[in-house]
RNA sequence: GGUGGGAUGGCGGAGUGGCUUAACGCGACGGUCUUGAAAACCGUUGUAUCGGCGACGAUACCGCAGGUUCGAAUCCUGCUCCCACCGCCA
């Protein structure tokens, strides 16, 4: 979330960043939130010099008592004071929780090096990598090859959980689990990430502070009470299915002070993911490439906030490292304002080509947060002994997600009798360089 | 799931309603002394918010959230986490 003081000294910069985002319609909210922060503020100096009365007069009740001395007065006079400063409290609290909430909705500034732009049409392609391989016969999709090949069971994942579910049998299972390997050992071996296997399930807290929520409450799972739990909101079984390792890893430093000199601090996770995509049905149903539950390697850092632009650099790198090693075909994009995340001060897409769809395929997003992830989980780190906490600046990227990743494998490198050559890299992993 | 015991500053640890805006010790930082260091001695010590141009001042924070009271680390209620034992369990 953005610094409250930002929005109070500096609102020309937010009401700029609404618009460059192509959203007017949080103006208003700024300027409720301008004129709540005022009357906070002042009831706050109101209530201070209250309690500081408060405190001076109970001491020198407490010296009256012990010298055996009359206080019924004063004692009377104070009931009336800690009725107003009750009052007070509750006006301040009221006034707190709903600037806090439209500072929960409020989103990220853009950088000033994200361009400008409404759409997904707008976005920069920044970089393209790899030749599209060519076929002497008709490339074909991965649900072709994948039912084909036995591998892939799109029918049976509905019967036992619904659409959006896949089964991986076979060779396909083995390929999910030689993937997840294969990229972690480059992340922790080569790029010098510490590898983290976190919980799945998260409570709410935990997706504030990435901002998932409030935002996006919609698309999260969520467990549901159990038959005979106390309905009233039991806090220890609010939990959230996490979309991504990024909740559980980045959260993982929430609340703390770290230590200026273990920055930045490079974590990468491999999780399965649970999305609901609330807005999204009926789009790209075919196959795995929209689906409920999915797998992904998630690289996560902490960094100071002199060298977060550089971090996202070589973070982006990392990613299309996996990719290159594979010899996929990928390209970059820059997003615009009006594409980027809620969350992001500066975000990349990679993409990967499908083959036999001819389209590409987002395998991974990689952000610059800034602070406003800090903010929320309060992650600071102090930048020498002396000095003052401040915030880190997170930043993540995918690592990358699976499913489209073995939808370019199948299709890319297919051949015409429908089995699927595997790559050098991962032969190792996988054990054969061929799929049948 | 049950029973009992805990949670206090960077760490240890005192503190059962007012003489505690948390004693004492350790650590850390600054200084004196010293050729240098150690020891000794002196001083300092966290986080956040608000007010003020500023020096500075005020408020809040003793696991978390409420409550009682003129006044709460201390009393009450709910919760979390940790430790021990019991039960259950891959």
């Amino acid at each position: 979330m953005l610094d409250l003081r930002t929005v109070r000294e500096n609102p020309e910069a937010v009401r700029n960043a609404l618009t460059r985002r192509h959203q007017p319609d949080l103006l208003t909210e700024v300027d409720r939130l301008l004129e709540l922060d005022q009357s906070w503020r002042e009831t706050t100096v109101r209530r201070d010099g209250l309690r500081n009365e408060q405190n001076t007069v109970s001491r020198e009740i407490g010296r009256l008592k012990r010298e055996k001395q009359e206080a019924t007065d004063v004692i009377a006079r104070m009931q009336q004071v800690a009725q107003e400063v009750r009052e007070l409290d509750d006006q301040l609290r009221d006034a707190r929780g709903q600037i806090d909430s439209i500072l929960l909705m409020l989103p990220n500034i853009p950088h000033e090096s994200v361009p400008d732009g409404a759409s997904e049409d707008d976005n920069v392609i920044v970089k393209h990598w790899g030749d599209r391989p060519e076929f002497d016969f008709e490339p074909r999709a991965h649900w072709d090859l994948g039912e084909g090949l036995g591998i892939l069971d799109i029918e049976r994942g509905g019967k036992i959980s619904g659409r959006g579910f896949a089964v991986y049998k076979g060779q396909g299972a083995r390929l999910q689990r030689a993937l997840i390997s294969f990229m972690l050992d480059i992340h922790t071996t080569e790029h010098g990430y510490t590898e983290i296997w976190p919980p799945a399930l998260v409570n709410r807290q935990s997706m504030i502070g990435t901002g998932q929520i409030p935002k996006f409450e919609d698309d999260m799972y969520r467990l549901a009470p159990g038959a005979g739990d106390d309905a009233d909101g039991d806090e220890t079984r609010d939990l959230f299915l996490i979309p991504t390792a990024e909740v559980p890893v980045t959260n993982l430093h929430a609340e703390e002070i770290l230590d200026a000199d273990d920055l930045p601090i490079c974590y990468a996770a491999y999780t399965p993911c649970f999305r609901r995509e609330a807005g999204a049905a009926g789009r790209d149903t075919r196959g795995i490439q929209r689906v409920h539950q999915f797998d992904k390697v998630e690289m996560v850092k902490f960094t100071s906030a002199e060298t977060s632009y550089d971090e996202h650099e070589s973070l982006l790198a990392n990613a299309e490292a996996i990719i290159q090693r594979l010899g996929i075909p990928y390209r970059v994009s820059l997003m615009c304002a009006g594409d980027l995340d809620f969350k992001g001060a500066k975000q990349y897409d990679v993409e990967i080509w499908a083959a036999g769809q001819e389209r590409w395929l987002e395998v991974s997003s990689v952000s610059n947060f800034i602070d406003f992830q800090a903010r929320r989980a309060n992650i600071r780190y102090r930048p020498d002994t002396e000095a003052r906490p401040e915030f880190v600046h997170t930043l993540n990227g995918s690592g990358v997600a699976l499913p489209r990743l073995v939808i370019s494998l199948l299709e890319n490198y297919q051949q015409a009798d429908g089995t699927v050559r595997v790559p050098e890299a991962l032969r190792p992993y996988f054990g054969s360089d061929v799929i049948t």
